[in-house]
DNA sequence: CTGAAAGCGCTTACAG
DNA sequence: CTGAAAGCGCTTACAG
């Protein structure tokens, strides 16, 4: 391996003024080029444990993820990672598996990694996460989620929501059930729900009700045959399109058409939903520009440049085949 | 923050005796306990970039998939992540979006980085490959792919494909089309392709035709319509489950009930595939148990333990909708 | 079993 | 603009 002492002696001049290349100090022209023409002779590359052990400091940042296997966080984390590679910056993924104890050890394990910051795929906020994030002394991005004491891009949830229900509502549909989720999750238990119940009080006369459930297809697909029991909506509106392909899956097994006898929509905007059959209607998030604007924000607060504290990401919603034109 | 140094102080003893204690090496009972409590009061972990530096050896296994957004992909990281992670291990993702000149650059950038070793999700392997493994002199595991020079995780591709040809034959189906995968992908492509044509080898009098997309499933939905009105088969056995999917939607739009008119099988058990309506019939591979494999192989070839050099992951024909009982 | 010393490959004041 | 020196926090022979 060659280091930063083999190149000083072949280029003829000190370590420190090899250093001060690298790092963009002051040189003269003629040694520049010395040094420029040994390091492309010799293939060097500076150690980066040696770098960051004196430097204190590191181009590392650690991304915590909920899960692997979700579209969501794949495409975040392909947005988050181009960004980074331009920049020369690496990326660390941290994986917690749905479990909040071992999202509060990464934050803790990123730290002793001496990243520069940390990204974190948030779903909910809870005070090991304040006690975590206020010990390691980071620079902290949320996505997906917002917080008074943090930097975030989000979603919007609540405009997306709103333009979804106009939407249904614009269809005719007049009876209707929201299935969504916990509202430990603010952005989206709390913030669809709500841009959703905006747009429902602005049309009097539609009869609403609202269902929960879990992230898991499977829990959606065991509580859609209660909800149609229970209130037979002509629409139910899921909280995220897992939940919307489990309810298609539940009417499929109850011999239902959809959308002529139940419609359905969603929100996330997963590629599968474009596949199935029938297409499902969904708010579409654009999950790898938001990992994008992760990314360049996290870099500017590490360099400690200002920045918005919440940044919006787009939505847009698409109108496929899972809803009923009523009218 | 707290160094070796401070330890040594504390206890009253020399760095050396402390760094002798960490790594295991012969310590008396007293100086162990002394050095042990130091440690639990002062909270200290030994700076890794230190270590590093001077031990030259990480403990970080480098991990280069070909994309992040896909099933397979998913589950196999978390199954590496899960081993890696009891053993103290540190997992990076090198991610090459499908691009084989960036998965050769992410060989050379985790060299540099000092990885302990590299586990590549496979798709190809090319005299890059060879090249850039036999310069950066690390141990290397493959998924998914076997290779003459390397160690390799794979999934039985060729039996998982004789035992779903089997299958479908002693479902009555003789008017076969194989919708593939170029043969670069020797697993995907070959392996696969083979498996089935033994099958369909030892029944005489069935018809087979074999056609070729990529791995997209806008691809598939636009070939499967070609295949239909130039063959129309029974059934199209699909190479993987999102070629399936392909074929699924294509039906769709062309009003064929699945599996009435047209049956469908996949390869990979994808969560979605047991979604859809019809749920698919398919190979189901263990991507998370393979990961488990390659990482506990990874590490075993770190210790310079001896291990097969090819280990097989298992699979198993999961019996579902799409193929029709034709006697 | 224990300690003093050297050194891994860098960066950073400091002096010239 | 350039160089000599100190030191980051460890590990590893070596000597006792």
């Amino acid at each position: 391996m060659v280091t930063i002492s083999d190149i000083a002696k072949i280029a003829g001049v000190a370590k420190s003024t090899v250093s001060r290349y690298l790092n963009g100090g002051s040189i003269s022209e003629t040694t520049k080029k010395k040094i420029e023409n040994v390091i492309a002779a010799t293939g060097y590359s500076p150690n980066k444990f040696a770098q960051s052990l004196k430097a204190k400091r590191t181009n590392i940042i650690g991304t915590i993820v909920p899960r692997l296997d979700s579209f969501a966080t794949s495409q975040t984390l392909i947005g988050i990672d181009d960004h980074l590679r331009e920049l020369d910056c690496q990326m660390v993924i941290s994986n917690s598996s749905q479990d909040l104890k071992r999202e509060i050890e990464n934050i803790y394990s990123l730290a002793k990694q001496k990243v520069a910051g940390i990204i974190l795929l948030a779903t909910e906020i809870t005070t090991e996460h304040l006690e975590a994030f206020r010990t390691v002394q980071l620079p902290v991005m949320l996505v997906g989620q917002q917080h008074d004491q943090f930097h975030s891009v989000i979603h919007n949830d609540y405009d997306a929501a709103y333009e979804l229900g106009k939407y249904i509502l614009a269809n005719g549909h007049r009876k209707i059930a929201y299935l969504g989720v916990t509202e430990k999750d603010v952005a989206v238990g709390i913030k669809r729900k709500e841009g959703f119940r905006k747009a429902v009080e602005e049309v009097p006369g539609s009869k609403v009700r609202y269902f929960e459930t879990s992230f898991k297809i499977e829990h959606s697909i065991q509580k859609v045959p209660e909800i149609l029991e229970e209130f037979n909506p002509t629409i139910i509106v899921c909280a995220t399109d897992n939940i919307a392909l489990g309810a298609l899956k539940a009417a499929h097994m109850n011999r239902l058409r959809v959308p002529d006898d139940l419609s359905i929509t969603g929100f996330g905007g997963y590629e599968i939903t474009e596949i199935t059959h029938p297409s499902i209607t969904t708010a579409k998030f654009y999950y790898r520009e938001a990992g994008n604007l992760a990314a360049r924000n996290m870099v500017k607060l590490v360099n400690e440049e200002e920045i918005n504290q919440i940044t919006f990401s787009r939505y847009k919603i698409l109108e496929r085949e899972s809803v009923d034109k009523l009218k």
